[in-house]
DNA sequence: CTATATTCTGGACATAGTCAAGAATTGGCT
DNA sequence: AGCCAATTCTTGACTATGTCCAGAATATAG
């Protein structure tokens, strides 16, 4: 460590937060990777990774910085329904396709980084700040099976 | 209401059940019409408004009713995250805008009746058979609120 | 280094929904 | 109309996911 001051700015742990107006933590700093090594996770999934990790840390705590985190942008959250919030690092605009039998879930980009769907014809007095698109299917593996 | 046979043979109840292939009961029809005069409502609420009507309903009926018509596409269920799941009866393809202060929840018509989102770039190999858009923001009596 | 605000811990609690076994109802058949 | 088999409903326990609270621990500013 004679001199790299930061890798990836962006992306490393302590300058996110810090970006973000938020306490640096340890158990913020273990969600936040737990979160970028694992897309797509749930809650309890994250809570595992990071007290395999760091040894311990509570619930509460792993709520608290999920939700703290998404709310600054510094990953976001989806919550398909059938599962619990599952979180995911990549802030950029992209979707979700999820199979109805199994849950799988896998990200589609949207269009060449455009944002098609962001407009809505009547947006009856809200300010809309996000679209959300979840595509609902069957996935290659589902398909085979007799369907039962 | 001299002769009038069915007003409207689609929405009709027992017809629309039947059309289903489900069998016809009492509770069944009362979820349907509580879904057709409350649209968006949650399960619980469903569940009162039935009972108001009917006397009484066990949770599991509600929930097995709700589960089984929106299988069969007579009614259509949304999950936004944040709030049980939802209930409709407009099957057609349309949106819904939501309001991340107080839940508030609009329904947005999508461009004409067309179906412009339905394709993602890049299938994985999913057969996909809805694409479900939620539009996230503030409503207009929420941004009048300071906020806090 | 100290002060103060923020965050974390631990445990109770809340909400939304599922599971399972037996009772009641529906719809087809005679 | 009356009966039978299958479906549906009821009841009550249980699971999963997440929130609330009060006090202990920690981070950051000065």
């Amino acid at each position: 460590m004679t001199s790299t001051p930061r890798s990836t700015p962006d992306t490393d742990g302590p300058d996110a937060l810090r970006q973000a107006g938020l306490q640096v933590t340890a158990q913020r700093l273990a969600v936040h990777r737990a979160v970028q090594k694992n897309p797509h996770a749930l809650a309890e999934e994250i809570s595992d990774v990071v007290r395999a990790e760091i040894g311990s840390i509570s619930r509460q705590a792993v709520y608290d910085a999920l939700n703290v985190m998404s709310e600054k942008g510094l990953i976001r959250r989806i919550q398909p329904a059938g599962s619990g919030a599952r979180f995911e690092d990549r802030v950029d605009n992209h979707h979700h396709l999820i199979c109805r039998d199994c849950g799988s879930l896998v990200d589609v980009d949207c269009a060449k980084g455009k944002a098609p769907c962001l407009k809505a014809d009547n947006n009856h007095g809200y300010v809309i700040d996000e679209a959300e698109v979840v595509y609902w299917g069957t996935c290659p593996n589902c398909q085979t099976k007799p369907k039962k």
